[in-house]
DNA sequence: TTTGATTAGTTGTCATAGCAACTTGAAAAC
DNA sequence: GTTTTCAAGTTGCTATGACAACTAATCAAA
């Protein structure tokens, strides 16, 4: 058979993302908090007052982005910079009480989220998923 | 096991799209074409003369963004609207000789792009693969 | 046929992602 | 101890995606 290009496999996980992220998106919505954000709160309610370098490494961001969205999180008082006295260049991001508060409520719901998505799915399934999606990322990695 | 967030599927299908979409990206940039702009292309290439209104159903795509991504492809040059005569309301996209031309090159890469993601994927993990998916899907449909 | 609901497309705003260029401070090389 | 290089963050710009509010045109119901 003559694949269109609608059928093509990008285009599937592209289009299950979409779905995830909006489904994501207005679980956190009543707490006005970002699908994105939430994952450098969810870093912070692990550890507090990682760099913006720190958190950037660790949810494998451009640094640009995670500054801005500090700077949204910071906004909505859920939390603040301090300037690091080790290195004058860089800030530690700490929660305030708000933000802080906040996980009690939100950490939860990603965990409920994510037993949602892997419903129906045996251990085998999720594990033969991650596989094929493992697969598919070094299909396209450079070199 | 206890599993930290980063292990959440959603996480691991989002970092995968990205991946996909920064590499059909890169393969694209010769051509002074977005991806999602391409998908657009790859409609009217198959069928000239669509509404903005039936790519945005082909694609399902939200309205203004197609909107968005045509008049981008306008301003290349790849593309150019005609009012329509039966519905003063909407445009036919046509293709540009430019963009007509565009073709013969692009839709090989992006044949060539699909079986290098699918690549080592048998069949039956390909199956697997999407069935899984559309499992994944329906957990997070509405209703 | 007039009104009322729908539809096509646009514009605005926010969130995300990636890239380039920049500033300032730290570290390494000499 | 300079100088060169590197690292942390910022800003600007483009592309995408979702949503709300809007205009203008069509269609349906009365």
């Amino acid at each position: 058979m003559n694949l269109g290009f609608q059928d093509y496999l990008s285009i599937k996980v592209h289009k299950t993302d979409l779905n995830l992220t909006s489904y994501i998106k207005s679980k956190l919505e009543p707490f006005n908090l970002a699908p994105e954000q939430n994952l450098i709160m969810m870093l912070l309610w692990e550890e507090d007052g990682l760099t913006q370098n720190q958190l950037a490494g660790k949810l494998n961001k451009d640094k640009t982005n995670i500054a801005r969205m500090v700077s949204s999180l910071e906004k909505k008082g859920f939390i603040k910079r301090i300037n690091c006295p080790e290195d004058r260049r860089s800030f530690k991001v700490y929660l305030t009480p708000c933000g802080e508060k906040l996980g009690k409520e939100v950490i939860p719901i990603t965990e409920e989220f994510d037993r949602i998505v892997c419903n129906g799915l045996s251990e085998g399934e999720l594990a033969e998923l991650e596989k094929l999606l493992a697969k598919i990322n070094k299909n396209i990695s450079k070199n």
